[in-house]
DNA sequence: TAATACAGTACCAGTATAGTCCTATATTGA
DNA sequence: TCAATATAGGACTATACTGGTACTGTATTA
């Protein structure tokens, strides 16, 4: 399924959170009671995006984690990165060898420039965007070279 | 994950190879050896892209598959939608009501706005396209209007 | 030193995925 | 009419992933 998984789903909700006080910490358990998500799937996200370096963390009294970077530096394609692994629609897009196919396929190149197209629509939508009302339109570009 | 199954990408192999003699039927066993995938899974594949209407069938001696439409009218949208459902990158934008935080999120039009995107993007590469050397290319537009 | 809050990991249930198999039905040609 | 071919429609299984929980450990602060 071309879907994100909830976890990145939900990850970039408490992202864009975080991003309306980007100077602030904020506890794992401010941000469940804030999104409406138990705490220990909330804290389960934040450990992964805190060791993906899209967050800093600080323990003790008076700890907790904030965005490593300003809202516009971080993007879809970086909160599916560090939710998800690396960026691929099909297997061989992900990394070569692991389709079966790989070797006799006719269309391999054309996923791979379909992947890129994607990735590239998620990279330029960031926290910031996210923010806004309704930021992200428009069609891709495409061009038939041949 | 954002990606397609393998199912997906399996069947765009197919379509792609068919879309090499879009006048004549292919049986799906020959359909199997070509692409060298196991005759029952090739023929499940087949069967789940004739009841979404991409390819048509006829029984008996010299029966088979046939595109239903010309190659240049199958999109890689129609490929994904024919084998996993209803478009859609997140719950949300998939269909309403799926989605727990629906009432209080903050992103929801932001993330259907993605949904577009990738969408059209998917929409604007036909099966004639993936015959081509390296057809696809180009970043997708966006528009920050806030 | 006690309370707070993150770090790491193991675990479990539910669901999706990929693949196989079996029976039924339609078509064709001898 | 009969047999061979080929699709139609399922049921079924094993595996992997997903989403969620729980537990133990460590750092910080008052």
């Amino acid at each position: 399924m071309l879907r994100i998984s909830k976890f990145t789903d939900y990850g970039t909700v408490i992202l864009a959170l975080m991003a309306d006080n980007p100077a602030s910490t904020h506890s794992a358990a401010s941000i469940a009671q804030q999104v409406g998500l138990p705490g220990s799937t909330v804290s389960k996200l934040l450990k992964m995006m805190n060791r993906s370096g899209l967050l800093t963390s600080c323990r003790g009294k008076q700890g907790g984690y904030s965005l490593a970077k300003a809202p516009q530096e971080i993007s879809l394609a970086d909160v599916v990165e560090a939710l998800e692994g690396p960026f691929g629609v099909t297997e061989c897009s992900r990394q070569n060898g692991l389709c079966q196919l790989e070797e006799r396929c006719a269309i391999r190149h054309q996923w791979q420039g379909v992947n890129g197209v994607i990735h590239n629509a998620l990279q330029q939508v960031s926290l910031a965007a996210l923010q806004q009302p309704s930021t992200v339109t428009g069609a891709p570009d495409f061009k038939a070279n041949a």
